[in-house]
DNA sequence: TTCATCCGCTACATTGTGTAACATTATACG
DNA sequence: CGTATAATGTTACACAATGTAGCGGATGAA
């Protein structure tokens, strides 16, 4: 019940998470570096996009010294089980089962994929009898 | 690796799509119809709506009689197995095993739900020796 | 004090979206 | 056949989001 969907991410906002998960902090610079190869961006435009993040909410910063150093707030799961949600919503009338079937009908999860899955849960289910589940800290 | 995600839907497009859904087959009039408690909308908006729909590959029309009745190309189903498939794409470095994973820690899927239908699934595999599930026909 | 950094603020063009008026055409009725 | 009626196509517009960046100010280093 925490966390309603944030705005969504747009294209390049998301490259920039990306870099930002893959390093687990980042410098608006070392954002830019990350993307150089590909896109060459002027540092106020990093800098931009990063603000917009963190109105958003996707990031947090700290200032060490003189610079900003930018944090993401949740993990990538986070935000992907969070779009999950709002396409549930939207597109499955709430079911979940159906967005599954859904899945698997288009092979986007294989049936082996499931199981083996189901079962991996299943297990790690026994092994703590009742104590929700203690893994809970990856965020 | 047939239909690549088709651009997304907005708010008000995602209503009529609702409407289109719901009823299989509609006029620009049903669909105002259908959203008439809520919002009212003049009927040309409803058909540029329409319109972009089916720029946007989400519906066909066909004429009947002077009457434009617009079909959804695919199931509410399908639309969301690829938003999904986006979000693994995008957050989890394709990894559907990641996505699912994420999906339980935040209980947007119970354990419950998913030996369930991996159950389900299993079984209904068997029943289909090898000829690819018949089922197949959910569009 | 001066230079190099790094930041906040502001801007601007483009595109997507919600919303709709108006012109056009075809069907149906008298 | 002519006209009202109904449904369509075309075109428009304002507002928000997005990609992209310039500029001036603060701050630490030399």
């Amino acid at each position: 019940m925490s966390k309603q969907s944030k705005q969504p991410l747009s294209d390049l906002e998301n490259k920039v998470m990306d870099a930002a998960w893959a390093a687990g902090s980042v410098t608006a610079d070392q954002v830019r570096m990350a993307l150089e190869p590909e896109q060459s961006l002027k540092d106020s435009t990093i800098r931009t996009v990063l603000r917009r993040l963190e109105e958003k909410g996707y990031v947090t910063h700290v200032v060490e010294g003189r610079t900003y150093i930018y944090t993401p707030t949740g993990g990538a799961q986070a935000v992907a089980a969070d779009a999950v949600r709002g396409i549930i919503d939207r597109f499955c009338k709430g079911s979940v089962e159906d967005l599954l079937l859904g899945l698997i009908d288009r092979e986007v999860v294989s049936h082996e994929e499931l199981s083996r899955l189901a079962q991996r849960i299943a297990k790690s289910k026994e092994n703590t009898p009742e104590t929700k589940p203690t893994r809970k800290k990856r965020n």
